[in-house]
DNA sequence: GAAATTTCTTCCCGAACGGGAAGTTTTCGG
DNA sequence: CCGAAAACTTCCCGTTCGGGAAGAAATTTC
């Protein structure tokens, strides 16, 4: 599975587009990584279990939305939707 | 301005804060009326059975993710996730 | 190299999703 | 206003989510 390389430091502050389940875990995990956090930190301030977590990293398209923005607000990313026709 | 319905227009370019799942079934239900779609137009786009265009619209928060990223996107909604520690 | 963290997998199984269709209510066009 | 279209509800029920835990696997640290 994809992963980034990221010993070191991270990009906070990018913007990513997201398409689908497996961009919106990626993202997670990144932003979540960038603040420290395990998945079981993560699990925990959401009120799941640490499977949840994996689960929705790896890109489950049949995750709980809720508990998909929830795990995504926890990290600190914020999500906005634009309608197309806005440029 | 001539005479409209109020959903007729739709405000182009805005940009909606997703924090829940129902926000993101008001910005969906929008941007799907702002398209002149029925529910059961964008439930055949998606393969997804009407209720569940009905319930994700109503804010159901165990709604799949996948599906609803998938509605989202079918109605032109472009989703952005941006870091919050940049600001 | 070894130990410690973190991540991922597997188990059981109750709870709930959601498809299709029919029926009801609300909304809209003429 | 009235009829049509769209939206919402309800039904049955097979499929699948996902919690908790323990252990494997992978990654990091010393």
């Amino acid at each position: 599975m994809p992963s980034f390389r990221d010993h070191d430091f991270f990009p906070i502050g990018m913007n990513e587009l997201i398409e689908n389940a497996n961009q919106l875990g990626v993202a997670i995990a990144s932003a979540r990584k960038a603040l420290g956090l395990t998945q079981r930190e993560l699990a925990l301030a959401i009120n799941s279990g640490e499977r949840f977590i994996v689960e929705l990293e790896a890109g489950k398209p049949t995750a709980q939305l809720g508990k998909a923005l929830a795990a995504a607000h926890a990290v600190g990313l914020r999500l906005t939707a634009v309608g197309r026709s806005a440029g």
